[in-house]
DNA sequence: TGACCGCGTCTTTTT
DNA sequence: GACGCGGTCA
């Protein structure tokens, strides 16, 4: 490290430090490794660790930062702008393995013979190609199911196996065989071929070209050595071998590594994790200064006391004392209710409780599961009380219909080749191009060993046998594009994709028909555009000029619902426990602690289970003050009602830090429930008394999300006059909720009543 | 070629 | 319960 740090003066925000943060921040003499318990201020350490390497007169650009998620790292870029000022955090290199990779794929991709224009499928797209390389090879598509084998790929590449050498593998290979799925090596061959054609990277590729660039060009690899000084990666123990190579490939020569974790927080090993990585940190690099950060900041000693309790029943682990000065607290409340509607009722139920007590803010409880499919029984209620929620991980914009197939116009026009985009759009709107036709395309493809952009544009030069008619519809279709790459030359991306969702007759077809569904469709693509218009704004004022349609693509298939919730009011947040990693709430509720669920039914090993242990270590230490534990007798799962017994983790827990709370208690509690919901009474599930052992069908309980329920939101109510960008003024006749959305029945001036999406309307009220 | 219906399958977690 | 798929019909 440079010698001149030694005499600088200490920057005064060290101070805001206990003395092992300090010491973790301010050595940079060597391969650093943090062990940095729950709430012990990880990404403070790591942040002030970047802070001060900037104030020791390391550049900006010449710092790599690692990270799992782009919330993860714009929050930290955000911390650091508060430390040293937005104009040095700017220049870092920080973000998420993918996207800080994919910046140099994208410089170096002509080394590994790729265009630099590649695309990035998403796994929608891998799955659809896989799909029918499944079909081409004729197998039998019940037993080769696409998410199986993306599951293998992702797996082998993640584990730095190429498909020859997955050939290879004998162990792999009988295991494969013992799974009915023997063609696994041709496939994963097929699929490799197949991208490459296609000029596409699927998420994993982001990863394992970057390892393969550097490990075939040395003269590369050197460069991006010396190209950055310093690497730090965050959450390390999430790493899979393929990130943690090439984290090795960057930091060799000069070691300058710090890596933070809690190996105790790893949960995902179903994606190729390997806590391993963590644990032989010290064998990798021998000169390793190890720090632990024990103390937590964030939750009362009963909350880390019992999560102590739980996760040392774990074997594998870095031993570490995690302990809290704070008051002792409120012990965890375990809850027993009848049924998941019960049980989503009591939470429901309490969370309005604490909030009309003034206990604790909508913005500061969270509701966590293991699954998914827990949420609707959550959702239901949440919204019975009247409660504002938002769901984590639900269909995000960029997976909607009518958003990816916009998309796939946009990405088709920077890449031809992208065959799962042309296969996607080449009938959508409908143009008479359907199955028969494709099928004879995708043939003449891998006839002549060519694109099927060039088939699409010479059919008959490729033995296609179609009709006049398609053979007009074709030329058509190919002709557009050549229109559209004529203004690309011209347009930046928003007038673009202004004009290519124009023309493409995309917009119009939702204009077309007049239900609420297509307007809600077409107010989205409106919003993809008012999007792309943004992007490019934020380019230009950034100084880059040329804000291409590629970049936003990229950008788009990086990112997950995660990054695009705006949360404008207040609200509670619905989430899996994956979702809440890093994020912390005064109260949490976790939800469904029942065999089964957690731990999940696929966990069958040792190693399975100790890290769905983690998973629940994870959610019980979100809480900072009140924790509840909840979990039901009977729980409603694929379409019937199943008993259920408590999870094995709730007697890991030592019973000194829980509070068995009576099951019977709430039910009596007669409160009526106003306020949010201002018009109609809610309809409430009676409190029938439970029969314990039957059976019950709570199928039909579930209420018709359809009924129209009148309210006032963000300061709209009926009789409103609001104003809208494209159907000018009108007055407001309704509010309601339908399939947990907020809509508004306007009748406008000029165009008539129309429903319309509060999330994306954008009413303004005149 | 598109719309509709009934059947089977699935439910872990996501960059 | 929800979705996707394959089959059937217009």
């Amino acid at each position: 490290m440079n010698n001149e740090t030694e005499y600088q003066s200490a920057p005064a925000f060290l101070n805001d430090l206990s003395d092992v943060q300090r010491e973790a921040v301010t050595y940079n003499d060597g391969p650093t490794l943090i062990i940095a318990g729950a709430g012990s201020g990880k990404t403070r350490v790591l942040t002030y660790k970047i802070a001060y390497l900037l104030h020791c007169g390391i550049p900006a650009a010449r710092i790599m930062a690692l990270t799992f998620t782009n919330k993860a790292a714009n929050e930290m870029k955000e911390r650091i702008s508060n430390l040293v000022g937005l104009k040095h955090a700017r220049y870092l290199h920080m973000g998420t393995f993918h996207s800080v990779f994919l910046k140099i794929l994208r410089l170096e991709a002509e080394h590994l013979g790729y265009n630099k224009d590649f695309t990035i499928y998403d796994a929608t797209d891998t799955k659809s190609l896989l799909k029918n390389i499944v079909k081409e090879m004729g197998l039998d598509e019940k037993i080769y199911k696409p998410a199986a084998l993306y599951d293998r790929i992702s797996r082998a590449k993640n584990n730095v196996i190429s498909p020859a050498q997955y050939a290879r593998d004998s162990r792999q290979t009988s295991l494969d065989r013992k799974d009915r799925l023997g063609r696994m090596p041709e496939i994963y061959q097929m699929y490799v071929t197949r991208c490459r054609r296609a000029n596409a990277m699927d998420f994993d590729d982001l990863l394992y070209y970057t390892y393969l660039l550097f490990d075939q060009n040395p003269e590369l690899q050197r460069y991006y050595q010396e190209r950055f000084d310093y690497v730090l990666v965050d959450e390390y123990q999430d790493t899979n071998p393929l990130q943690d190579l090439i984290i090795k490939q960057l930091v060799i020569r000069h070691q300058h590594l710090c890596v933070v974790g809690d190996d105790a927080q790893s949960i995902y090993s179903f994606r190729g994790a390997c806590i391993e990585n963590i644990l032989q940190f010290r064998t990798t690099y021998p000169s390793t200064k190890l720090f632990k950060l024990e103390e937590n900041y964030r939750s009362t000693q009963n909350i880390v006391n019992a999560a102590n309790s739980l996760i040392w029943k774990n074997r594998g682990q870095i031993r570490k004392e995690v302990f809290s000065n704070k008051e002792k607290g409120e012990q965890l409340h375990l809850i027993d209710t009848a049924t998941d509607r019960k049980e989503a009722e009591y939470i429901a139920e309490t969370v309005y409780r604490l909030k009309r007590k003034n206990t604790c803010d909508y913005n500061q409880m969270a509701v966590l599961y293991r699954t998914r499919a827990q949420s609707r029984a959550l959702e239901e209620a949440m919204r019975a009380y009247g409660i504002p929620y938002i769901i984590y991980g639900d269909l995000s914009f960029y997976q909607r219909k009518e958003i990816k197939d916009a998309l796939g116009y946009l990405r088709l026009c920077t890449n031809r080749n992208d065959e799962e985009s042309l296969r996607r759009i080449i009938n959508t709107p409908a143009r008479g191009l359907g199955d028969t036709t494709l099928t004879k395309l995708w043939e003449a493809a891998r006839a002549y060993d060519t694109t099927v952009w060039k088939v699409v544009c010479n059919p008959l030069q490729y033995d296609v046998k179609i009709n006049k008619g398609t053979q007009k519809k074709l030329a058509d279709f190919a002709s557009m594009f050549q229109v559209f790459d004529q203004m690309r030359h011209q347009l930046d991306a928003y007038e673009l994709a202004k004009d290519i969702i124009k023309h493409s007759g995309l917009g119009e077809s939702l204009l077309a028909d007049k239900d609420e569904e297509s307007l809600s469709r077409y107010e989205n693509l409106q919003e993809l555009l008012n999007g792309i218009h943004e992007f490019v704004e934020l380019k230009k004022k950034e100084g880059n000029e040329s804000a291409t349609l590629a970049e936003f693509l990229a950008e788009v298939s990086l990112l997950t619902d995660m990054d695009t919730q705006e949360d404008d009011q207040p609200h509670i947040t619905l989430m899996t426990i994956h979702a809440a990693k890093g994020l912390e709430f005064h109260t949490v509720f976790v939800a469904g602690l029942e065999e089964q669920i957690i731990p999940s039914p696929r966990s069958i090993s040792e190693n399975d289970i100790e890290e769905e242990r983690r998973l629940l270590y994870v959610a019980i230490t979100r809480a900072e003050k009140t924790c509840y534990l909840t979990y039901a007798r009977c729980r409603f799962r694929n379409g019937k009602s199943e008993f259920a017994t408590p999870s094995r983790f709730l007697s890991d827990i030592d019973s000194r830090y829980l509070h068995n709370t009576n099951k019977q208690a709430f039910s009596q509690e007669k409160t009526s429930f106003k306020g949010w919901i201002s018009d109609e009474p809610v309809t409430h599930t009676q409190h029938k008394p439970h029969t314990p052992n039957k059976l019950v069908s709570t199928g039909q309980a579930y209420q018709k999300t359809e009924e129209k329920k009148h309210i006032s939101v963000e300061g709209l109510s009926v009789g409103c006059r609001v104003h809208h960008k494209i159907f000018g003024n009108g007055t407001i006749s309704a509010i309601f909720e339908e399939n947990g959305n907020i809509k508004a029945e306007v009748n406008f001036d000029q165009q008539g009543k129309k429903s319309l999406l509060l999330k994306f309307a954008k009413l303004e009220r005149i």
